[in-house]
RNA sequence: GUGGAUAUAGCGUAGUUGGUUAUCGCGUCAGAUUGUGGUUCUGAAGACCGUCGGUUCGAAUCCGACUAUCCACCCCA
């Protein structure tokens, strides 16, 4: 019996890794273009840290995480999601001392117990990013602005911006007691869950799915009539800015965002392609994190993304995948003498930089040029007796078939050339030259 | 934690009211006269039909339990 995965884990095989690597590659470069640098930090943390940061009644604490007692008394849990664990290290090292705004961003897995299902893993990957020390509406404007990028990177365009604020804590205060107001009187109607919201966490009804429940909040105040005034001068400027941008996106008083530290700006984007979880990004501004966790109180804010999200929404949408790299030479020996040279001339070629192969489970050479062409090699040189006896054989262009002679001694010299041209040949040389054109500003 | 669906080779599938060697496609491997790929043709390997138990002369097919996966609730990325 075969030992398989365990549930809610994924195998990122070969023949998928390119998907990785391109969103990998984007979100990496539009991060960097925003002026965030990258940061690392355990795959494991103090269990307290996530009791504190993300909240002791919130769901991904209470019952969704992987804690591990280790030998002795410490207790460790397997980070949940990226902004404690970061904003842990940044006060650690430092960071916080070497002026503001800070700018870090992370792609890294993170792992909750959950039920399975469509977008739902227990381990996932997630890209995030997190800016401390402004409190203006132009750092919401610049994060909301980069996971914008991000998606408009990847090729998708059909993905909604729900935009919310819910305040400081003051105005959430002013906001739980309207709520409280409004509902007691409907108690007995509400669900059970509903029931036990109302004391606890009252926003959380705006939520509620069952019917009765939804029409009873239909009517329920709204967060953003309950702002003070500086929250809502906040909100409306970082819409103005947002407008500025031709961002488009929906306010949204639903949003509530399930981890305890957000406050003011909260936001998601959202894809009604890939089932019931469609959050491709949340996040938003977090004022009392820092504090809470034991620095010099800053404001900050952040999201994080979902890559098997992000990745299943571009499938959905049809975008494309950077091609994997193919091998610029195969070479096929033939018998024992053969292999020997081919081995060492690969070995050449490879330090002069090119990705080459040969045969190295003694194929005939028709099923050796059947393989040449399913990896995609981009030449091909048969090494066999001959080759050897005359000191020449032929390098073939696997697209066009064309044979050119090589004297084996010369062979990196022709190789290298018949690459080049190659290139060209094929059309990349077009768009090298167009995109030469382009930043030096001509016409054609 | 609560529901619903599904389970046949590496992948995707057929299998009629239970009947003997369990389909087909893709992929893999090997051939189609001398040492050259993509197309085509031929052939081969590959499945204890999810697991355990039951009904029956006989079960991939019917029944039960278990397990796994998928989808939805919930929650969130």
């Amino acid at each position: 019996m075969l030992i398989k995965r365990p549930k809610g884990t994924q195998d990122l095989i070969p023949s998928q890794i390119h998907k990785w690597k391109t969103v990998e590659g984007i979100v990496s470069q539009t991060a960097e273009q925003f002026g965030f640098k990258e940061i690392r930090t355990p795959v494991f943390e103090d269990t307290s840290l996530y009791v504190r940061s993300v909240g002791d009644t919130s769901d991904v604490v209470t019952k969704e995480m992987y804690t591990v007692s280790s030998k002795g008394d410490d207790s460790f849990t397997l980070r949940p999601e990226g902004t404690a664990g970061v904003i842990r290290a940044m006060l650690e090292n430092g960071i916080m001392n070497e002026g503001f705004p800070q700018k870090v961003y992370y792609v890294i897995p993170c792992y909750r117990h959950e039920k399975p299902q469509a977008g739902r893993y227990r381990e996932f990957r997630q890209f995030g990013v997190e800016m401390v020390g402004s409190a203006s509406p132009y750092a919401d404007a610049e994060i909301i602005l980069l996971a914008a990028s991000v998606l408009d990177g990847c090729g998708l365009d059909n993905v909604e911006l729900h935009l919310n604020s819910i305040g400081c804590p003051e105005c959430r205060s002013n906001y739980r007691d309207a709520l409280k107001r409004y509902f007691e009187p409907h108690r007995s109607e509400l669900c059970q869950t509903c029931n036990e919201r109302l004391d606890k966490n009252p926003m959380r009804l705006l939520d509620c799915k069952s019917p009765i429940c939804k029409n009873i909040a239909k009517d329920a105040p709204i967060i953003t009539d309950y702002l003070c005034d500086d929250c809502r001068e906040h909100f409306e400027k970082l819409q103005k800015i947002l407008d500025g941008y031709e961002i488009k996106y929906a306010l949204d008083p639903k949003i509530v965002r399930g981890l305890d530290y957000y406050t003011r700006t909260v936001f998601e984007f959202i894809s009604n392609d890939i089932g019931a979880q469609g959050t491709v990004c949340g996040g938003g501004r977090y004022d009392g994190l820092i504090g809470e966790l034991g620095g010099q109180s800053a404001p900050a804010l952040g999201f994080g993304m979902g890559l098997e999200r992000l990745i299943l929404t571009m499938e959905a949408a049809g975008c494309e995948f950077e091609e994997p790299k193919t091998p610029d030479l195969y070479i096929a020996p033939m018998g024992e003498r053969a292999q020997e040279k081919s081995a060492l001339l690969c070995d050449a070629v490879r330090r002069a930089g090119y990705a080459a192969e040969f045969d190295i489970i003694g194929r005939g050479l028709k099923p050796q040029m059947r393989y040449a062409d399913k990896i995609g090699a981009k030449f091909v040189v048969v090494l066999g007796d001959n080759e050897l006896d005359s000191g020449e054989a032929k390098l073939k262009n696997m697209r066009t078939g064309a044979e050119t002679p090589v004297v084996l001694e010369d062979f990196l010299t022709v190789f290298s050339s018949a690459l080049i041209n190659e290139v060209f040949e094929n059309g990349l040389g077009d768009e090298i030259a167009d995109a030469v054109t382009e930043s030096l500003g001509g016409e054609e």
